[in-house]
DNA sequence: CTCCCGCGAATTATAGATAATTTTTAGACG
DNA sequence: CGTCTAAAAATTATCTATAATTCGCGGGAG
């Protein structure tokens, strides 16, 4: 289906960048040098260019010209911003799905909210709370709300990894469930309702960082 | 501020490509060949493919690898699809703004809303209207959020532009003024409530079609 | 000692050239 | 008369090269 070979390279660079940028392989103000990455993908530099655009447009770099593109940096506002427009937009997106939503993708929204609870480790929590979430979502049939949805989710995953790299443990997500719930019964209010606190919630967490030290950072969950 | 000439080749062209396309200088469907462009501007096609991917990100054009890039169509569906992406954002962005909204403000807002009431053409209405928009809500603080408000918009024009190439007649927006006077009152709830009609309000009307033909079209009004 | 200036290295931005793919056109065949 | 095929033209995507700008560092003046 979306076989790397037949992308074009810009995308394939952009695809592996915006991973290692989620990922916080790539620190935020770290400065992407299109020679350096060029070499790297052994292309040359034209392709890396046209990938920096895109990931400035997804708000995963800024870019000041003449001055070259740095992994954008964030604040616990911005946190808060990115929860808050998941919100918004979720909520919009599961409205329109929700005439859409049979039994059977329900099920399959339950079983990623159940492997998500089975999960070791973040970063595999945070691919099936990704697929419970799109799962409920695409049925709306809106393309661009669906881009911008997957836009904000790689955000809400970069923050979280920022501050989770280790440590995590699994907990049944009882919102998850109670969103579920609620679809099933045909209480559509109830279920936005808990889709958008559960979104908005933005946790304060102690993050150990490097030399002992530890600092205070926000974490969207859900 | 934004002298053109501080900007990157690639950001002024992919400016002027979104006036076109918003304009409806450029209809859906055209191709985009980057040499022509690259010629026209007078550079190499280098910065033109960087504007490619800007205005692909906008939503403005779309892309298929190999073969070329193509000015974005749209159906009645997206008409609805981004007034209700706008109707989201823009209410949350008003309750951020609401608590940093001065009577300044309120005041520029109201003189943008009486210029478009006083406007004799589609474009100067449109600009008058964004004006307004952006006025109240740019106290949110929120760049991510204004960001994307800022696409819905020049979607939200393109859409009001291919309906109303001419024939245009003022009215004055009783909306804006309820809004204004919510917000004057400090009754944001009731701001919020108006705008959200307000910008979801999708009016269908007759379109006269090069032929003699008339052709139903959706027109967002807000 | 601090601050400012200027030179050199590194990097970005654009131009020009090349390879590969798609679209168009012309012609033959059914 | 339409359709399939193959060569030609046009176009995209990429690479290599060049110009312009920024960044870092060292020396000298105050």
């Amino acid at each position: 289906m979306s076989r790397a070979s037949e992308d074009t390279i810009a995308v394939r660079i952009s695809k592996v960048l915006a991973e290692r940028i989620v990922a916080g392989t790539l620190e935020p103000g770290t400065r992407l040098r299109q020679d350096h990455i060029a070499a790297e993908f052994g292309a040359s530099h034209v392709p890396v260019r046209e990938a920096f655009r895109r990931l400035e447009a997804q708000g995963l770099a800024v870019s000041e010209p003449r001055r070259g593109v740095r992994v954008a940096s964030f604040s616990k506002e911005e946190v808060r911003e990115v929860a808050e427009m998941r919100a918004a937009l979720e909520e919009l997106a599961l409205r329109h799905a929700a005439p859409n939503l049979t039994s059977a993708i329900l099920d399959a929204a339950e079983r990623a909210t159940r492997a998500g609870d089975r999960s070791g480790d973040v970063r595999s929590w945070e691919a099936a709370n990704r697929t419970f979430h799109r799962t409920l979502l695409a049925p709306c049939g809106m393309h661009r709300l669906m881009a911008a949805i997957d836009d904000l989710h790689a955000a809400s995953a970069r923050f979280l990894f920022a501050a989770w790299r280790s440590d995590w443990e699994a907990r049944t997500d009882h919102d998850h469930l109670a969103i579920l719930a609620a679809l099933r019964q045909g209480d559509i209010d109830q279920a936005c309702t808990v889709l958008v606190r559960h979104v908005r919630a933005v946790n304060q967490r102690p993050l150990p960082i490097a030399g002992g030290m530890t600092r205070r950072l926000f974490v969207v969950g859900g």
